[in-house]
RNA sequence: GCCCUCGUAGCUCAGUUGGAUAGAGCAACGGAUUUCUAAUCCGUCGGUCGCAGGUUCGAAUCCUGCCGGGGGCGCCA
């Protein structure tokens, strides 16, 4: 488990675990340690707060029946101070037992989770985790495929950074190679004939030369055979014969670039500088706005192990983890300690070049070796998880994966996401087909929210629109990428995310912004602060309902940490949004007196208090009002 | 051909790692407003959990086989 538990003293769950557990090892001796008593959060609150499911499990291993185990269970275990004694009625179905808190040991698991925090204990044994997230690639525009990497991993590395882990963020740029050195070969060339000035370059002018550098390398070999074959006639050969030999000359031309580059030769290795510099400022605007923390100290891209290619190879050679094959180097991964992987992974052509899969295990080594990593973390295209699965093989049967600290395996894992559709269920593009650019994307998110803001609230100025605006549409935007199981393809739709209804980013905004309100009243009207010592209110339902739900934090977070999952998150604060207005519309808090007040101010303080600490760990930027 | 992945309400999606009568949001319909921000809340309608077997007290969840969508399979990254 590597995500936190509430510290025990406070959470009901880990309460009512004891007790279960010292009265099954009081009713069944025989049952043996480690038995865990499965308290779950009741599914219908009419029946119970906590429910325990432990009996039919027990039973079978037992051989008695259930409701036997049950009843025994239920008339060991001493519940007092915690919950109400178990009546026969709390008995149900094949045997679960349906568990009523005490009003006061709700109150005060609520009062205890009111702490720096949250009730979120710093983990037991922290870790270093390495989150692999982004991997824009150089001289490209951002696109829309290019989103869900960064807000996913920026969420995923929050999450355990909140959890009291050490975080090392890595963007694992795409910026050496051979497509690289063909841009790099183009510009060397229009600059050397005045056509571009490299000073005032943009990432737009570098995405047409991109294409264009491809296009000039392309050898259309395939077409000349054909012309040939099929005797279409001596113009159409000889224009054919000319592309191929232009291609050949522009192919060679970026090798030698590449060469070039590789020497770091100052005027070669300048463009390429300049190329990466300008790349990055795009990509670390885009990063700012959509508040992902990324910065260019996480660069460490295929330029960076380039270097270290030839003696991973060698490494692996000499030591017999690869093996010559058709002229190439292979590993062979068929055995189940390397992940039982019938294809073997390439890590050298032919030709001598290495591949991007001899780059990752580079990556992997300089990570656990350098970086002591405990995990690494991949936020990375579903597509690729072959590829994923070959490299931690290869790191593991090359013993790269050991951690030179504790000795241990460091633990790998892809957090793979799907695609993002357009409405019509094809991959997201514009009308004429072309890619959308991120920035765009994120500028339109912002228009449309700001629209609907100044709708709600015509009479703010526009500064202050355009401010709120700003933070809706980007929660907007990331809630509606974070909220979904990552694994699989979702629809983007703006009219959907910016709907200020429903399972929404700037839904959940608009619950904290309440929660704010009322403080923000509360204060004015002079209600002081006596009402952060009191205990919370739970005797109203809506209250009831909204303490559990508080207290259900800790479990939530531990859980995206387990399974690298944001999106639960994002189900739990909506719940708690939900919850939170259920309470609003009938429980008055203003209008209240007393110690009734006084809870329900507590209330809505540890409300905004989950929101906010949970709205920063997705990496959604917050407001006080809207 | 082999491997991975997805299939849940008209639409978009959850389903706490095998628990009770499968839940939300949108859409549709009805209700609540002297607003602690109605960007809200309450209710109604809506299901062969792709299909068929199997495992057991109990399956949307696990195992097998099909059907359908998407993706990947040694010399691109």
């Amino acid at each position: 488990m590597i995500g936190a538990s509430m510290s025990a003293t406070n959470d009901p769950i880990e309460i009512l675990s004891r007790r279960f557990i010292d009265a099954i090892r009081g009713a069944f001796p025989e049952a043996g340690e480690g038995v865990d008593p499965l308290i779950r959060p009741c599914g219908q609150p009419e029946l119970g707060d906590f429910q325990c499911n432990v009996a039919m499990a027990l039973a079978k291993r037992l051989g008695k029946k259930p409701r036997d185990v049950a009843g025994a269970i239920a008339a060991a275990v001493d519940l007092s101070g915690v919950a109400h004694p178990l009546t026969e009625g709390a008995i149900a179905g094949p045997g679960f037992i349906n568990i009523r808190l005490l009003g006061d040991a709700l109150a005060a698991s609520l009062a205890a989770m009111d702490d720096a925090h949250l009730g979120v204990a710093p983990a037991a044994q922290p870790e270093r985790v390495v989150v692999d997230l982004m991997g824009v690639n150089l001289a490209k525009q951002m696109h829309v495929g290019h989103l869900r990497s960064p807000l996913i991993g920026d969420a995923i590395a929050r999450t355990f950074a909140r959890l009291g882990h050490t975080v090392i963020r890595q963007n694992h740029l795409g910026d050496w190679g051979l497509p690289i050195a063909m841009v790099t070969a183009r510009l060397v060339r229009l600059e050397a004939a005045g056509k571009i000035d490299l000073n005032t370059l943009t990432l737009d002018q570098l995405d047409e030369a991109y294409r264009a550098a491809q296009m000039e390398c392309q050898r259309d070999t395939a077409g000349l055979e054909a012309v040939r074959r099929f005797g279409l006639g001596p113009k159409a050969e000889a224009e054919l014969e000319a592309q191929v030999e232009g291609a050949t000359e522009a192919f060679m031309e970026a090798r030698r670039t590449l060469v070039a580059l590789q020497a770091k030769e100052p005027k070669t290795y300048a463009v390429w500088q300049r190329v990466r510099d300008v790349t990055m400022r795009v990509c670390m605007d885009v990063c700012a706005r959509l508040h992902v923390d990324v910065t260019d100290e996480h660069s460490a891209g295929e330029s960076f192990y380039a270097d270290e290619l030839a003696g991973v190879v060698g490494d692996l050679v000499t030591r017999g983890i690869a093996e010559e094959s058709d002229g190439a180097l292979i590993v062979r991964l068929d055995d189940p300690r390397w992940g039982d992987i019938e294809t073997p992974c390439l890590i050298r052509k032919r030709d001598g070049g290495y591949l991007y899969a001899t780059t990752d295990v580079a990556a992997i080594r300089h990570r656990v070796q350098r970086l002591h990593a405990d995990r690494i973390v991949y936020c990375i295209d579903a597509r690729q998880a072959l590829h994923l699965r070959q490299v931690f093989g290869v790191s593991l049967k090359a013993g790269y994966a050991a951690n030179p600290m504790t000795g241990r395996d460091a633990v790998m894992r892809h957090a793979a996401f799907g695609s993002v559709l357009g409405e019509d269920g094809r991959p997201f593009k514009t009308r004429s087909g072309e890619s959308v650019r991120l920035s765009d994307l994120l500028e339109e998110t912002v228009v449309r929210a700001q629209k609907t803001v100044k709708e709600r609230s015509p009479d703010q100025p526009e500064e202050e629109s355009r401010r709120i605006a700003e933070a809706v549409g980007m929660a907007a935007i990331k809630y509606a990428d974070l909220s979904n199981d990552r694994v699989k393809d979702y629809v983007f739709s703006f009219d959907r995310m910016l709907a200020f209804e429903g399972n929404t980013g700037p839904y959940l905004l608009y619950a904290l912004v309440r929660t704010r309100s009322i403080l923000r009243k509360a204060a004015a009207a002079g209600v002081g602060d006596s009402w952060r010592r009191v205990p919370p209110g739970v005797n109203e339902p809506a209250e009831k309902m909204l303490a559990l739900t508080l207290l259900r934090y800790p479990a939530a977070l531990a859980g995206v940490a387990d399974a690298l999952e944001p999106h639960r998150l994002c189900q739990y604060l909506f719940e708690l949004s939900g919850v939170f207005g259920t309470f609003f519309d009938q429980c008055p808090v203003l209008q209240s007196e007393g110690a009734v007040r006084d809870g329900r101010l507590r209330l809505c303080w540890l409300t905004g208090r989950v929101l906010e600490d949970g709205l920063t760990v997705l990496g959604i930027p917050l407001l006080e009002r809207m």
